[in-house]
DNA sequence: TAAAAAACTTGAAGTACTTCAAGAAATGAA
DNA sequence: TTCATTTCTTGAAGTACTTCAAGTTTTTTA
C-alpha cells in the first residue's frame, strides 16, 4: 500500500495516525491476469487504484463487441464513475490485463473517511480533476484523428504500453478492429 | 449568482460570510451569442458556470474542422480541464451558442478560496466526480452507437436541446458531418 | 512437451459514413 | 422591409473503415 500513501502525499500530508485510519478501510487484492474486479449489471460502489500491474473498463456493446474505455497503470484509481455518484449499478467491467495489485475503497468507506479526514476531499478532487482533463483529451484524440493517427499517436508516446497490452484490447480503446490494427503494423493500409 | 450559490447548498453548506467572500472573487459575465470566453492558445486558467444560457466547448481539428466536444447548460461547470489543471494554454475554445450569463473563476482566486473555505474542496470533488461520470458516459454513446442511433438517442433524450442549438454544432458534438444529420433528419439514410 | 486455447494475419466484399458542389431556406442587420 | 449572411438540404462520387472466413503464430495449460 506504500504506493498509495506515496500518491496521496504529494497531494496532501497525513499524520500517521490518519494513515493508519485509511488503511484500516482500505482493502488490498490481488488479481491475476483476466480476473474481474467488477462486472456489467453488478453493483458499482468500489473505486480501485492500481498499486502494480494494468486494469481496463470496457463494456460489451449491444453487438456483443468489447469497447475498452480506459487503461490503468500504477497510481491512478478508476471505476464506473457514474455509477459510484449514483449508487448503481455498473455499466463497465473492471478486469486486470495482467497479474495486478489492487487497492479497493468500498463508496461507504469513501464516506467514512472524507468526514474523518477532510483533507481527503482535496486528494479526491485533485485526482478527478485531471481524470476530468484526461477524459477530454481522449475524446479530442477519437474525434480529430484517423484510426491510422490514433495507432501512431499510441505507439510513439507509449511504445512500451503497446508491448505490454494484447492487440485486441488495443484496437478496442482506439475504436477500431483488430484487424484493421494488423493491417496497419503491417503497413497494408 | 443566486443559481450558483443554490447549487453550492445542494451539496456543502456555507455561512453568510463565506458566501460574501465567494462571490467577492467570482465574476460576472454576459455573453452574447458566438462570443468567446476561452481561446485555444490562450491561457486557460478559468473554470466557467453557466448561470443562464448555453455554452460549448470546442477546438479546431488539423484538417480544419469544428468539433464540439461539450454542451454545457445551467449549472454546470466547465473549461479546459488539462489545461486548467497543468495551469497552460487551452486547446479549446468556449463559446456562447446563445446569450449567456456565466460565472467567471479564476484558478488563482479557486486556489484563494479553497484555502479559506475548505468546504468547497467537498462541492468540487463531487462536480468533478459527475463530470467524470458524464464523460465517461459520453465515450460509450461514441464507442457503441451508429451515428444514426447517436442522433436519435440525443433526439429522445432531449428533444428541446436538439432544437436550442445548430445543427451543425450538434453534428459536430455527434461526430459526424452536418450533411449526414441532414439526411438522418430527412430519413435518407 | 504436447495439445488446446488465445491472439494475430490476410484478402475479398460490403457499408457507413465523408467530401464536394450547388441551391434553398432561415436568420440577422441596416 | 431588403439584402447579406448563415444555416440547411440534396445528390453523386469517393474512402476509411468493418465484417467474414480461413489460416498462422503465440501463449497457456496439463
Amino acid at each position: 500500500m506504500q504506493n498509495l500513501l506515496e500518491h496521496i502525499d504529494k497531494f496532501v500530508s497525513l499524520d500517521e495516525s490518519e494513515k493508519e485510519l485509511l488503511l484500516s478501510r482500505i482493502s488490498y487484492v490481488e488479481a491475476r491476469k483476466k480476473q474481474f474486479l467488477l462486472e456489467a449489471g453488478k453493483p458499482g460502489y468500489k473505486l480501485f487504484f492500481v498499486l502494480k500491474g494494468c486494469l481496463r473498463l470496457y463494456l460489451i456493446t449491444p453487438k456483443g463487441n468489447e469497447q475498452t474505455h480506459q487503461f490503468v497503470i500504477e497510481n491512478w484509481w478508476m471505476t464506473d464513475y457514474l455509477a459510484f455518484h449514483n449508487d448503481s449499478v455498473s455499466g463497465f467491467y473492471v478486469q486486470a490485463v495482467e497479474r495486478s495489485e489492487v487497492a479497493v475503497l468500498q463508496k461507504s468507506d469513501m464516506d467514512f473517511l472524507l468526514e474523518k479526514i477532510p483533507k481527503l476531499e482535496r486528494y479526491f478532487r485533485l485526482c478527478y480533476q485531471k481524470a476530468v482533463g484526461a477524459a477530454q483529451k481522449r475524446i479530442s484524440y477519437l474525434f480529430s484523428l484517423s484510426a491510422e493517427e490514433r495507432f501512431h499517436n499510441m505507439n510513439d508516446k507509449f511504445p512500451e504500453f503497446v508491448q505490454r497490452v494484447p492487440q485486441y484490447m488495443l484496437a478496442s480503446y482506439l475504436d477500431f478492429s483488430a484487424e484493421f490494427l494488423s493491417k496497419i503494423r503491417a503497413g497494408k493500409v
